[in-house]
DNA sequence: TATATCCCCACTGGAACACTCGGCATTCGG
DNA sequence: CCGAATGCCGAGTGTTCCAGTGGGGATATA
């Protein structure tokens, strides 16, 4: 499960996507658009300034812009600033490696290597899909359910 | 990223498969054998045993074994029942499904349908690989990097 | 009967999650 | 230049979850 934070961002960023270019979002208008609570949303759009996703301006007139474009910013990307590593094992992780304390051997893991499957079969998605593939409703040809 | 509970689990499983056949380990040598806290190993395996992955004799010369055979148990059954829903958002679990309080519409939630790929994505590699299939090394033909 | 094993319940310290609060800094309209 | 509206920032808080630990009871073997 995704945090409910992670949630927010990705929505907040949807609707700045959506928003009339070259135009900006209030923090209290895409609160009540999303119905997320603002003050949290504060401290997100913050995180996603220092990150170099999006920029602001203050006082009157003041709001939030994407600074990259939405081809640009992928799922991945701001999956892992919000909730850290996407990798469902810490050996496995690309930003945050750590070896398992007690798993000597990391070669022939069974646990390992069938999580190196899912760990491939997500990134896929997630580090290819971007924000603007996510608004035009792209269906990418589907795998085999 | 999953538990240490659902990755002791795993171990433990993996343990008993590669075990003689027909012989059972005691709760101590799998712990010692896989550096994991016997007390908590312990009531991971009760939680097996529970849902009927494994079954158990009490008494000098105790002991675990297998209850199903290996390539009847899937990584995303020991998952789920450890760890619950292995969906990313609860609005698109199999087995704890819940619609997201503030997701008006969920056929045009882009964020959900991004997920709906990871998901599909992490269950076709966790339903369809098997403690049997671990041991094995077995590699299926991987997807493109 | 003694001992080794599994069974069961309760508890706990720490971390993470999902916010909330109060106040400061900046910008614009008038 | 003033005041109101906005973003910026640090700290704090209640709840839940994680990763165990402890103490005893039931059961089977030597």
């Amino acid at each position: 499960m995704i945090s409910q934070k992670a949630k927010y961002a990705l929505r907040a960023l949807v609707a700045l996507v959506k928003a009339p270019p070259e135009s900006s979002l209030m923090i209290s208008e895409i609160s009540r658009q999303q119905a997320i609570p603002k003050k949290f949303l504060e401290q997100i759009l913050l995180e996603l300034k220092r990150h170099g996703i999006v920029m602001s301006r203050r006082g009157r007139l003041g709001g939030y812009v994407l600074l990259k474009p939405a081809d640009r910013i992928t799922f991945g990307e701001v999956l892992r600033l919000i909730d850290g590593p996407i990798a469902p094992l810490p050996c496995l992780s690309k930003i945050a490696y750590r070896r398992c304390s007690d798993c000597s051997d990391e070669g022939t893991c069974e646990i390992r290597h069938v999580f190196q499957r899912v760990t491939f079969a997500t990134r896929d998605v997630l580090d290819h899909t971007t924000l603007a593939d996510a608004v035009k409703h792209k269906r990418l040809p589907e795998l085999a359910d």
